[in-house]
DNA sequence: CATTACTATAGATTTTATCTATGCCAAATA
DNA sequence: TATTTGGCATAGATAAAATCTATAGTAATG
């Protein structure tokens, strides 16, 4: 029994004929027939007396048609429901994503999840992970995307995706083996940014001693520091997401990696006690769903 | 979305385990889990926070439980009920029969039906049609099974099966015409019978002239009417089901019709205005049934 | 008696549910 | 910190079902 048979023997009901209930469901008629048939012999009921004409249901039939008006209802119920809890995607979301995120995530999410939800009004600020930790507890934010893992236990976070972080800039070589990375004119952003701790652990790096002595700049950008890099035949390191975005000419200066994959956890950050856990919550699965598209 | 998705996303809220929960509804886990996706996909809602632990159903997924719950209930009662009015086969049913009938679809139904229903009494009678068509108009039987087409329009019929009608008795050839009955030695039942105006009408015989000059008598049941034709090499007509139960003796004097298919319908038959509709037409769909099995 | 309107059935096709096997992750354990 | 354990997700194959097209059968109608 399925409840595609109970609406064919309702809509039987309803119109007193096969052919017609079969076009109000958009069925043959000979699925219809079958599916009538199928359901009269699970329940071993002889629901419709055919001979009759117009078609009548049996005293039998009269209640299974009943129970069967209930429990199509009740389906249909559940399915506004569901339509309404959609619907119900409304008010505000203050969001604070990480610069590094930011500058390539929100391209992708951003156009569809407004699309999708005309009556949520997203607030966002880019700020440093800590900054944004910060909000969260203080209720000054009610989202964060930031890059796992994070030091406080009191926060918590869903995985959205693992971002590839590929090499970028001026070797002799046409790939580069890990241990090498720390020998290289490495650049990175600027203090505070919590990509530039993250590859310093990744790859080992120390002090780096080849960048000329007389310069102390770090970028904030991305955009910055890339024309640091070329100008100093340095490297660096970029996520995936980003560096997509390049230019087919920056794109030529990509560096494989020889052995090992560096790559960075991306999540969504919230803290339960003021988490608006019904929305975040679709919004997880929709920017998963979202990133998953993009990159396929 | 369907009523099992629906029971394995409460069987899962019941027991806050994707695995315990696919166990419950007797399906693997990987099953349930596929599926518990699938609803969620449909509705656009996430249902269950698969974090947290235990699992618990998101804001959203309460909701929706809470509808399925109902859905599930309903479709519950529907076959409760379907359960019930099966068990509600009970009372008594005067059903009357004809002799040609009688003598070989009782003994393929009955035990059937008494089997299948314990609480009904049958009180069965062999009558020939005009008696039978009678009592029914009077509600002295509730249920006639006949051989169809009827004179009476008061009365309703649901064609039960059709039966072929064949050749028994003692010719020269080893099959023979439909246009050389008439010119056949012909025994028949004795009047009163319908099957015997059925094949003086099929047959288009005429008065039968070889019978001996000295000898009037007609039989009443087949086997009288069998051993007359044994004993004057004649001729006669059987109902296949009857001719079915013959011993291989008899079975080896059938003869081949060698164009034309002689054959009678068997019917139910009830009067209306008394019937007890619910349990005629479970009957009828019975004896189809049965009557189709013992041909196969 | 032919036509019309309607339902049932057969066979092919497509869709869906289910299973087995395996992957993945996190929490507990040694 | 490696390893086991428990639990959910995913992939691919298989089985089950719903659905379609085409056609047969049946009853009512002109």
């Amino acid at each position: 029994m399925n409840i595609h048979q109970l609406e064919y023997i309702l809509a039987v009901d309803q119109f007193k004929s096969f052919s017609k209930a079969a076009d109000y469901c958009h069925v043959t008629q000979a699925t219809l027939s079958a599916m009538v048939k199928k359901l009269e012999e699970e329940l071993d009921i002889v629901i419709f007396d055919r001979k009759a004409s117009p078609i009548s249901a049996t005293e039998n039939g009269r209640e299974i048609l009943g129970q069967a008006l209930q429990v199509v209802a009740h389906a249909d119920a559940l399915l506004d429901s569901s339509k309404s809890i959609n619907r119900k995607m409304e008010g505000k979301v203050k969001l604070g994503v990480i610069p590094t995120i930011a500058n390539s995530l929100l391209l992708i999410i951003l156009k569809p999840l407004l699309e999708k939800y005309p009556a949520l009004v997203f607030e966002i600020q880019e700020q440093t992970t800590q900054q944004l930790m910060k909000s969260l507890l203080e209720g000054k934010l009610d989202l964060g995307i930031l890059s796992t893992p994070i030091s406080s236990s009191d926060l918590e976070t869903e995985l959205l995706y693992k971002e590839k972080l590929v090499l970028y800039g001026h070797v002799q070589k046409a790939s580069i083996k890990k241990a090498e990375l720390s020998q290289q004119r490495f650049f990175l952003l600027q203090d505070g940014h919590c990509l530039r701790d993250q590859i310093i652990q990744l790859c080992e790096l120390k002090k780096n001693k080849f960048l000329p002595v007389n310069l102390r700049f770090e970028a904030n950008t991305f955009e910055t520091l890339l024309n640091l890099v070329d100008d100093f035949q340095g490297i660096t390191i970029l996520p995936k997401l980003y560096a997509e975005q390049l230019s087919d000419k920056r794109k030529a200066a990509m560096i494989e990696l020889e052995e090992g994959n560096l790559e960075r956890e991306v999540s969504l950050c919230y803290y339960r006690p003021y988490a608006k856990w019904n929305i975040i919550k679709r919004l997880a699965a929709d920017i998963k769903e979202l990133v998953k598209e993009h990159l396929s």
